[in-house]
DNA sequence: TATGAATGAGATTTCATTCAT
DNA sequence: TATGAATGAAATCTCATTCAT
């Protein structure tokens, strides 16, 4: 047929998605998601109900789908900062470590809300998010255990490391959310590396420590100019 | 009507309380705050609604206190084994983790509130639930500037530090909530303990440290029955 | 305890609950149940949708709830006219289907709403409605067996004999229903019992049918005095 | 634009315009008019909502059509069977009756659509739905006086024998859509017939009308492969 | 002709809290 | 003190229909 939907109209669809998604993301960062109403959403994208009905199933949709380019986002951040072959451990965490609090601090608002408020969503949710979780929890893991066969950390067992691992962010961000938003989350980068770097017992010098995170910094700060 | 508040009616009164009380920690626990009504407590509890708002003004009134109760026993079985002078710190530090992860298991439906509910409401709770966190991480800190100051331990920015310790609980919780209940959460206790002292680098002898958790987890056992 | 539920409060709660199934039956039957909102009845009744919703789980619930109501009515008015030992089929016949027909010109408003909107709804409710139509079959199905086994009828197929039977009030009251309300249904007893008597083939003489049907109406005009 | 409506355009729309009515058909035969939506039947179709309302006004409209093209086929298939002159009265009810209960039968979908959804509507379709009843129940009418003044039969009022009789399909159909599709509604003809004959005080004999009902069955079916 | 995104009135239902008894 | 019926604002979601492309 001649008048099937046209490219045209699936990029406007795609931009009205897009939009939905990003208002709801400005409005559930400024009022929480209990206490934000689909129609707190769709006042301020200037949609009708209508159409938020006809993009997302339900507003935990919305929320989930929220959740999932977010989590999406961060995970390509990391991923661009560790692409690099044959990269010593201490430059590895340290661009890791970097470019999560990097990343986390370019949607400063989301934050909060994906790492707070999504765990008390429904069951269903809850394990999405849960999942999430558990997928770094094992990257790291793997991580831990490659490096350790090869006698550069000694950590003790790898799920409990992995897991006090991942943990040494949480009350960092949660802090930063909490203060002045002048402060940069970034600046805990190097203590929290150092931190780390010291629970694995990997050898370091921190001067480069500090060298490998000044490095990520103007990488990722001169990507988002492109 | 004249109502009497003798001593005897004043028991009955903080029993009732308290029965409401334990019966939100459970109700809370299961279905989270959100998705737990007024009546779901009140019909379990086996009293009116009533009853309820005599006791409580509204339920999130119920939930502070709840949360107040449950961080108020967390505190004190921390400090009933730390209440020991001249401790060294590879003992403190074994003592405090193990304390803290076997009060956690206690009580795991408390737990869940305590770690997850509470943070994920709105501002006027979520504050009193940063307070406590705060508090923590404080006395983690000065932990840490003292022993800095004594040249036992070298860590980096003391404040990331201490949320850095205070988070390695965090995800390792969360597992041990989400899955079967027949995993003691104690049974991390060495690895936990292991992945903070190497982190601000303690000096320690790990057959010392697995000790020092047997001995405070026989305590522990023990105080229980008293 | 002292303060529970008196048995006047339950009283007044139990008129309140008739109120609402009465207020919506006028409802229904002005608007048809589709057409009809939950608004619509509380306004009517003057009260809260709150109060709806206390007394009634949902909008299909109360429409259960009447169909019961008023089934129940129906069935206790038939069975009121054949509480007679020993009473000739031709007899029973005459008083049974006069009944019916009386029975649902008391509540003309209702009987459209009973009989026609009924089976349109959900499939949960349609079962219902099937339960009441098979039970009545069977009922007469059983009596045709009695009266054939005695040779006092000559039927073919029981089942479809009984189910003719029970459909030949159907569209003699659905014309009732869309015509003048002068009209008085039960003027059709005499046409409609003899009708099925004879297909039955029981031996009758019109004019004691005759009798029967008065004497029967002068019963249910005193009764409703009563 | 100018729209052509050559003869061929015009053959592809009324096609298109049939392929929406059998959706439909089939799709408010499932579900019910009220709990089908347009996009059920659209998506069902594999059209456009625009191309529905373009050629329907309304759901409702596309309804009326459907039920409108339903009794016509229903009334050509009992016409076919009654176009024999002077034929008798128990080889016309019996052709008739058998005629009737067929045509439901071949298409079982549809009628539940013509005999129940149509009458639980509102007002305005009601009524249509309510003239194809009447006009039959005059049919009968018109045939039990003929047959009366002729003294073949001997009925009480017209009127009421006349929806008396055509009630007595009702339930019977009702029964047969409920139950198991392997049964056939044919197979109550007998009886059904011998019901109403006997109830108009028809002379007759049982074997001849089986005779007839099997003739007019054979017809049918061969009727088909045309 | 064909498409399907957009609309928004309106329907159902929930639940924290109050207050008369 | 105790009870629980009563309240009603507010939230989520549906769907027939329109209209720009």
């Amino acid at each position: 047929m001649v008048y099937k939907t046209s490219k045209e109209t699936q990029e406007r669809k795609d931009m009205k998605k897009q939009h939905i998604l990003d208002t709801a993301a400005k409005v559930f960062a400024a009022r929480g998601y209990h206490h934000t109403t689909v129609k707190d959403i769709v006042d301020e994208a200037d949609i009708s109900i209508g159409s938020f009905y006809f993009y997302f199933k339900s507003k935990e949709e919305l929320f989930a789908a929220l959740y999932a380019e977010i989590s999406q986002k961060h995970a390509d951040i990391i991923g661009s900062v560790l692409n690099y072959e044959g990269c010593g451990l201490v430059k590895s965490f340290s661009r890791a470590i970097t470019a999560s609090l990097w990343a986390y601090q370019q949607k400063r608002d989301l934050t909060g809300i994906m790492m707070f408020e999504a765990m008390s969503l429904n069951s269903e949710f809850k394990k999405k998010w849960f999942e999430v979780v558990k997928l770094n929890c094992i990257r790291i893991k793997d991580l831990f255990r490659t490096l350790s066969d090869q006698g550069k950390i000694d950590v003790p067992d790898l799920d409990v490391s992995a897991m006090a691992f991942e943990g040494t962010y949480f009350y960092l961000i949660f802090n930063w959310l909490e203060g002045d938003d002048s402060v940069r989350l970034t600046d805990s980068a190097f203590s929290l590396t150092v931190y780390n770097l010291q629970a694995i017992k990997a050898k370091m010098d921190k001067e480069e420590v500090k060298k490998y995170i000044e490095e990520v910094l103007d990488e990722l700060e001169k990507g988002m100019h492109d």
